[in-house]
DNA sequence: CTGAAAGCGCTTACAG
DNA sequence: CTGAAAGCGCTTACAG
C-alpha cells in the first residue's frame, strides 16, 4: 500500500527524516539544493506521506464525517454532494453514513467517526436524536454541525432552512390565487420539521381569516406512495378542497399522480405545492410548484461552520439560515 | 477527542497495556477476574480504541473508498447507499468522493484514499479513466473494484450490468409491440456504456430485419433537458419514428416531456423506454417503462468482491454480472 | 496468564 | 540550516 516511507526517501536523499518532513510540509528554512534533492527523490520514489501516521501525531486527520438518514433521498444526496465539494475545497475528505432515521444508528455512526479521528461531524439528525441522547457524545466530541434542525449543546452548531417562512409564503400564494379550502399533506409526526411547516401553513390561513382544520391534514411517512394514498383519502372525505400544500416533494408528486387518477386536473381542479425542490419536481407534468430549499447552501455552510468551529473551539455560534423560497412552476 | 487512552485504562485497572489490548481484541487467554476488571474500567472511563493508532500498526483501517461521478445522480446515490450498507455490515466505514466525471479528479481521489490507508476502493470510473492512466496507481494499490465498466489490471475486478442484453430485450419488446421505426436517445459518445446499449439496440433491429440508421440516434449528455431537446429534434426530422429507446431514464423522462409538448401521446403516438430505473421513473405519468439495473446488487456485490480480494490478494477474479431487465410500466 | 520492549510512519521540541 | 530523540496510541513477537 505505502511501501515507500519517509525513511526511504531520507536514506536515498542522504538527509534525515526530519528534513524530508520539512520539505513535505513546506516549513522552515532549507537550502535550495537539499530541497531540490529531496523533492526529486520523493518524485523518483513516488513517495506519499501517510495520513494515518500524520493523524496519530498531529491529532487531526483532515477528514470529516457526514451522517444522513438516506443518501438515496434526493434531498440528502444533493446536500451530500455540496458538502463533499466544500470539504474537498478546504482540504478535507469525507466519511459518510446512512442512519435510516434511527437514532441508535446515528449514535453508532457518531462514535465510529470519532474513533476514526475525524476533525468534525455534520449530521442531519432524525427526530429521535434528542439533546439528552447526544449529550454524552457531544460532551467529548467537538465540533458537530446539525443540518436542518438544531440540537442544543455548546459543541453543536446548526444550519437551518427558513421553513416556517417558506411554508407561509406558499400557502399565502395559494390564498392569493383564490383558494380558501387548502389541505395539507403532512409528514412524520413528532417532527420539528413538520411543526414549522404546519406553523407557516396555519399562520397564512389565520392571517387571511381562514379556518385551520386538523381534519384537512394527513400524516404518515413522506413518500410518493403515501402522498398518493393520502391525497385520495383526503379528497374523498373533503371534496371541497381545491389546493394541497405538501410536507415535501415526494408527497406532492404522489398527490399529482392521485389527482390524475381521480380525474382532477392540476392545477385547475386542485393546485399542489411541494417542499424542497428535488430534481424530479421539474421532470413531472405539470411541473411541480414548490418551496425551494437551498440544498447546496446547506452543505456548503455546514462545512464552512465546521471550519469556523475548528478555529474557535470555545466560541459558540448562532444558527445559520438558508433560504426556502417559493418556486412557481405549473402545479399551482 | 480521544482523551482517554489505553494507557489510562491500564493504569486504572492495574494491568499492562498489553492486557488491555487483549481484552479489547478478545484474543488470548485471560483470567475472568482481570478481564472483568479491565472491561469495567473501559466502561467507566468511556474508553474507545483509536482506529488511527491501530491502523498505523496493523496496516489496515477497516475503511474503503467509494468514488462516483456524482452522488446526486439518482443511479449513483442508490448504489452508494447499498455500498455503504454492505460495508457497514462487514465492519467497514466508507469515504466518498465525487469526481464530476473527470479522470484527473478520479486519480486525485484514488491517491487521497490510499493516503488515508483505505483497505480497498470501489469506483465507477468515467470513460476517461483508461487502463493506462490508472495503471501507475493500480500497480501499487490493491484491491480496486470497478462499477458498471471494467478496466484491465490484475488488481482490478469489476461488477458489471447486463447492458447489451437489457438493451436488446427492450428493443425487441418494442418490435413485438409492432414498432418498426425506433429511434435511440444515445448518451455521451466514446463511452463503452453507450456502445453496449447501441449493440443491443442494433442486434434487436437486425434480428428482425429492421434497418439500423445512425441518423435515428441522437447523442449528447445524459440529462433531462437534453432528452427533451433531442426528442424534439429527432421527431421533427424523422416524424415517422414511433418509439424511442433511451440511454438512461433522465433522457427518457425528457422525451416524455417533449412528447407532451409536441402533442404526441405516450405510448400511443410514441412509445418510450428508459434505462436504469431510477425512483423518478415511477413518479411521472405515464410511468416510465425501463430496463431496471440492479443498483443494490451493484453496491452489495462490489463490497463482497472487495472482501474476497482482500482475502486472496494474488488471485484474479472474473467480472460479476448483475441483471438488467425490462420493467413494463406505462410508457411502452 | 501477563508484562516490558520494539515499532508502525510520521511531527515536534531541542540541540548543534 | 539540519540531525538525533521522543512520542502519538496502539499491536506484535518475545519473555517469564
Amino acid at each position: 500500500m505505502h511501501p515507500v516511507t519517509m525513511r526511504d526517501v531520507a536514506k536515498k536523499a542522504l538527509v534525515s527524516v526530519r528534513t524530508v518532513s520539512r520539505v513535505v510540509n513546506g516549513q522552515g528554512e532549507i537550502t535550495q539544493a537539499t530541497r531540490d534533492r529531496v523533492t526529486a527523490t520523493i518524485e523518483a520514489l513516488g513517495y506519499r506521506p501517510s495520513k494515518v501516521a500524520r493523524a496519530l501525531v498531529t491529532q487531526h486527520s483532515d477528514t470529516i464525517g457526514l451522517v444522513v438518514s438516506d443518501i438515496a433521498n434526493p434531498f440528502f444526496s444533493e446536500v451530500a454532494r455540496a458538502t463533499q465539494q466544500a470539504a474537498r475545497a478546504a482540504g478535507y475528505d469525507v466519511f459518510f453514513f446512512n442512519s435510516d432515521s434511527s437514532w441508535e444508528e446515528e449514535l453508532r455512526a457518531l462514535h465510529s467517526l470519532a474513533d476514526h479521528g475525524v476533525d468534525g461531524i455534520i449530521i442531519a439528525p432524525s427526530p429521535g436524536l434528542t439533546a439528552e441522547r447526544i449529550r454524552p457524545f457531544a460532551d467529548r466530541f467537538h465540533p458537530i454541525v446539525t443540518l436542518v434542525y438544531p440540537i442544543a449543546h455548546s459543541h453543536i452548531s446548526s444550519v437551518l432552512a427558513e421553513i416556517r417562512k417558506g411554508a407561509r409564503t406558499a400557502v399565502e400564494y395559494l390564498i392569493g390565487q383564490g383558494h380558501n379550502r387548502i389541505g395539507m399533506l403532512a409528514g412524520p409526526a413528532a417532527n420539528p420539521l413538520l411543526h414549522w411547516r404546519v406553523q407557516g401553513y396555519r399562520e397564512a390561513l389565520m392571517g387571511h381569516g381562514l379556518e385551520f382544520r386538523t381534519d384537512w391534514l394527513s400524516g404518515g411517512p413522506a413518500t410518493f406512495e403515501r402522498g398518493r394514498a393520502s391525497t385520495c383519502d383526503l379528497l374523498a372525505q373533503h371534496p371541497q378542497i381545491t389546493a394541497l400544500f405538501a410536507y415535501n416533494d415526494l408527497l406532492a408528486l404522489g398527490a399529482i399522480r392521485a389527482c390524475k387518477e381521480l380525474g382532477r386536473r392540476v392545477p385547475d381542479d386542485c393546485a399542489i405545492i411541494g417542499f424542497d425542490d428535488i430534481p424530479a419536481a421539474d421532470w413531472v407534468s405539470p411541473a411541480l410548484t414548490t418551496v425551494r430549499v437551498d440544498k447546496r447552501g446547506l452543505g456548503a455552510q455546514a462545512m464552512a461552520r465546521i471550519l469556523e468551529m475548528l478555529h474557535a473551539p470555545d466560541q459558540t455560534f448562532p444558527p445559520i439560515f438558508v433560504p426556502a423560497e417559493l418556486l412557481r412552476r405549473e402545479s399551482a
